[in-house]
DNA sequence: TCCCAATGTTGATGGCGCCAACATATGTCG
DNA sequence: CGACATATGTTGGCGCCATCAACATTGGGA
């Protein structure tokens, strides 16, 4: 998804120093990275199901309904990557027996040992992705990151 | 495109704090305040129609697969978006006499009109995205970004 | 009780990027 | 010159992430 990797191509100036755009080209490199460790030891997982067992693992059981709005993923598109987890037995659902229209999912053994290994791969990128500065830059970047996210 | 914009929901620990989601956040939302622009004033247009009409801009005329190379756009989607930019006469293209396979597009008077419009559209939602920032911090932002971008 | 809200599911759409295949035109090298 | 490779534009498909519409089911509140 990222754009062309290769930076041989000019950039038009107008584009080339904006802000948008110099976050979508850092958004692409992150997500070129993302992808590419993902490919290489994700198993064909992907984003949608990683934070999926990250929310399971740290709030434990939810609905699908709970599991979406905490992951900002739709419901739609939770009933899909929850699919594909149960396939993998990374996750088990069941109706909640107060509520029937409701499914409990859990996340499985199996599930938190998928997510270790991810959080290794991930943690990795992290790494490779900020590589370009220095640690104190890298402090900065984070910083000024969050408050533009959370202002 | 953007992830869902109301933070209410709580992100995962183990996600929130991550560099490669602070800036899939902070793409998410330069993109939603791109779409939103684009949705009030760029009549139609995209990402990719903006990319083109700057590219010729600021080189002039040019073959598809140069603009392609230069826009980071893909052939392909060059065809599509140019044809769209040419149902709305805001690029002419016609076969260089020199060799015959090969399209020269050319932006028109309409196209830099409309250029210069997105241009300001633009530039608000340059401000807007930076805006929970102090100046000083936007300038360090900037500067890591690139730096983060082009190593 | 009746209506409305929440839930899970299915299916479709859009933006953006990628790739394969093809016909056509243009070299280049034996 | 002729065979072969390369560049170009076009078509069509795929993938990922996000969004929305519609629906049946279930539950709660007025």
């Amino acid at each position: 998804m990222p754009i062309r990797d290769d930076p041989a191509g000019r950039t038009p100036d107008r584009v080339r120093d904006r802000p948008t755009w110099l976050l979508n080209r850092a958004h692409a490199r992150s997500v070129a990275m993302l992808h590419a460790g993902f490919e290489a030891h994700g198993d064909g997982l992907r984003g949608y199901h990683y934070r999926l067992l990250a929310a399971l693992e740290q709030w434990g059981p939810a609905s699908q309904a709970d599991l979406g709005r905490d992951t900002g993923i739709d419901r739609s598109d939770v009933t899909a990557a929850l699919l594909e987890l149960e396939r993998r037995s990374l996750v088990a659902r069941r109706v909640d027996p107060e509520h029937k229209r409701r499914n409990i999912v859990t996340i499985t053994p199996d599930g938190l040992t998928t997510l270790r290994t991810l959080d290794g791969v991930i943690e990795q990128i992290q790494r490779d992705v900020l590589a370009p500065l220095a640690a104190d830059e890298q402090r900065q970047l984070l910083a000024l990151l969050t408050r533009l996210v959370r202002g």
